[in-house]
DNA sequence: CTTTATATATGAAAAAATTTCATGTATAAT
DNA sequence: ATTATACATGAAATTTTTTCATATATAAAG
C-alpha cells in the first residue's frame, strides 16, 4: 500500500518507471504492476507514458501533493520510531579497504543517512590486515575483511570478487581470452606491499609464479595508474577496476581465483542499535547491486 | 500496512482488540495479527493487554498520535478521490420492503455515509411488489427483491431467508422441532395483503393448505404483536424476527421453505457512481454479515 | 524504410503479507 | 469450580506484492 505510494511519487520525481524502479530497487516490472494497481484502486489513470517517460495525467496532478502529504507524515512517523528505538543518536565505526570505500560505501552511506539522518559515521581506510586489527582493538564497530576470518567474530560474505589480471591496452597479450597465471613472471609486476595484497601473494605461490616486482605502492589507484602508462602489469580484484577502464585491459586469470569480500563485527552486540542497522543495509544493498552472485 | 494502522488506532480508540475486531469487520484473531505484525515491524510493543482490554504503552503513547497524523492525511486523499471519481455529490434512491429497511439499512446507510458524506439517500418503502414497479418507473436506481426477479434488471443474490412459523410463546405447537405446514390451517392466521406476501401464499398453496385467515394487515410488525399478544399465528420470513425474541416462538416449517433477498437494479448505468458504489458496500455489509450464507 | 535502443506492459509464477479458522490460555465474575 | 470474556497462536487459505521472461511501442540512427 504505502509502497505503491512511494514508486508513485519517485516515479512521478524521477520522470520514468524504470528509474523509480533503479532507485528504489524494484525491478520496472514491479514498478509498472504498481502504478497499474494504484490506478485500479483509485479508479482512473494517474499517468501519461511515453517513450519520454511519464507525465501527470490531471487527476495525478490532483492527488500528488495529497499523497506526498501522506508520506512526509509517514516520514515523521518513521523518525519517531527511530528515535524510539534509539536510532537518533550514535557513531556506526567502520573499518575498510580501499575498493569498498571507494565504490561501496558512499552509496550505502547515503542511502542510509536517508532513513536516519542523526548517525554519525567514522571511516577507517586499511588494508584487510588493518581492518581485523582494528576490530579486534575494537577501534571499529564492523569492518569489511576478506574470507577466511578468526571466528571470534561474526562474519557475513557479501560477495565473490573476481582477482583479475591488469595490462596496459595494448599489450599483445590483452587478445587473449584470459591470462595464464604463469605469463606473470615475464612482465613487470606492479605490487602491493606484501601486507595488503595476500590473496594476490597466494594465487601467485599456488600457481608456482615469481614476478618480477618492479614497483611496490600501498596505494591501489597509483598501480591502476601505473599500468595505464605502460610500465608494467598487475593483479588486482575486479571491485577496484568499477566504472576504470580506460587504457587498462582486465583479463580474467587462468586459472581463476577470486577473493570473498565479507562484513566482520564482534559477536556480544556492544555497538548500539545503529551499527546492527547498517549490517542490514549494507547485506540489502549489496543484495540489490549484485542480484546474481548471492551468498 | 495502513490496515494494521487502523486497526491499531481503532482498537485504542475502543479499547479493545476484539471491539475494533468487530467494528472493522475482521476476526478478533486477525486484528491480534495485525497489533502483533506492527509490533514487530517497529520494533517495540505499543500495546499492553489485559483482562479488561488495551492500554497503550509509554512507546505506543508516542507513536499513536502520528499515525493518527497520517491516517488523517489519509482520509483526506480518500476525500479528493472520491471528489475526482464524482463521489462527492449525488443521490441513491433505493427501494425496499420492511425487513430490510429496519434490521439492514440503517447499519449499511450509516457505513456508507461515513465513507461518502456527501451523498444522499432517498427510501421508497413498501412490498416487493412496489419494489419492481419503483424501478420499473426508474423511481429508485437500486431496489431490495425476492428471486425470481425480471431479467429486464441485474440481478445480485443476497441471502437466503428462511420462512418460520410464528407462534405466541405458550402455544402448544412450540414444543416440537419444526412446525408441519399443514397445521396451519388449524390456527387463525395473520396475513398480509395478498400482494405483499407472494412467498407465503406460494408455499400454503404448494402444501395445499387454506389457512383460516383471521386478520390481515400490511404492517409486519403488526403481524408480530398480534401473534405476540396470542391473537393467532402466522408465517413470516426470519430476517424480519431479528432481535424480536419475546414472547415469540419461531419454528421452521416443515418442509422447510425460504425466499431469496437480491439486490436488482437497471442494466444500463443511469445511476451516477454513487449507486455502483453503495452496491458494492450493500454486498460487502451482507456477507461480512452473515458470512455462511453466501450466495 | 529497416534496425536499434529505450521505455513501458503483461501474463504467469514465486514470494510475502494478510486474514481466517480452530483452538488455547488467562482471568475476573458467578 | 464453573462460566464467560478477552487476547494469543499455529496452520491454512486468501490476497497482494514482486519478479521473471517476454511483448509492444516509438523515437532515433543508419
Amino acid at each position: 500500500m504505502l509502497n505503491k505510494y512511494e514508486a508513485f511519487i519517485r516515479t512521478v520525481e524521477l520522470g520514468s518507471l524504470s528509474k523509480a524502479a533503479d532507485d528504489l530497487g524494484y525491478t520496472q516490472s514491479g514498478v509498472s504492476h504498481m502504478i497499474r494497481s494504484l490506478e485500479e484502486e483509485l479508479g482512473f489513470k494517474i499517468l501519461i507514458r511515453s517513450r519520454a517517460g511519464i507525465r501527470l495525467t490531471d487527476a495525478g496532478e490532483q492527488i500528488y501533493p495529497a499523497i506526498c502529504g501522506m508520506m512526509d507524515h509517514h516520514e515523521q512517523l518513521k523518525q519517531i520510531v527511530y528515535a524510539l528505538r534509539g536510532m537518533n543518536a550514535g557513531t556506526v565505526r567502520i573499518g575498510t579497504f580501499t575498493s569498498v570505500a571507494v565504490h561501496w560505501l558512499p552509496d550505502i552511506i547515503k542511502e542510509f543517512q536517508q532513513d536516519f539522518p542523526h548517525i554519525q559515521f567514522k571511516l577507517l581506510n586499511g588494508d584487510y590486515y588493518d581492518v581485523e586489527k582494528w576490530l579486534r582493538k575494537d577501534a571499529v564497530d564492523v569492518g569489511f575483511v576478506h574470507i577466511p576470518v578468526s571466528d571470534r567474530y561474526h562474519c557475513i560474505p557479501l560477495l565473490q570478487d573476481r582477482l583479475l589480471a591488469i595490462l596496459p591496452q595494448d599489450h599483445p597479450l590483452t587478445q587473449g581470452k584470459s591470462f595464464p597465471i604463469a605469463y606473470a613472471a615475464k612482465e613487470p609486476f606492479i605490487s602491493l606491499p606484501d601486507s595488503s595484497a595476500q590473496d594476490v601473494k597466494q594465487v601467485l605461490k599456488a600457481a608456482n609464479v615469481s614476478p618480477k616486482i618492479k614497483f611496490t605502492t600501498k596505494d591501489d589507484y597509483a598501480i591502476l595508474s601505473m599500468v595505464e602508462h605502460g610500465l608494467g602489469m598487475s593483479i588486482v580484484p575486479e571491485l577496484l577496476l568499477t566504472g576504470h577502464s580506460q587504457n587498462i585491459a582486465a583479463l580474467e586469470l587462468d586459472p581463476p581465483a577470486s577473493r570473498t569480500i565479507a562484513l566482520a563485527f564482534r559477536k556480544q552486540n556492544s555497538a548500539g542499535p545503529a551499527t546492527g542497522k547498517f549490517i542490514d543495509y549494507i547485506c540489502q544493498w549489496v543484495a540489490r547491486r549484485y542480484p546474481h552472485h548471492l551468498l
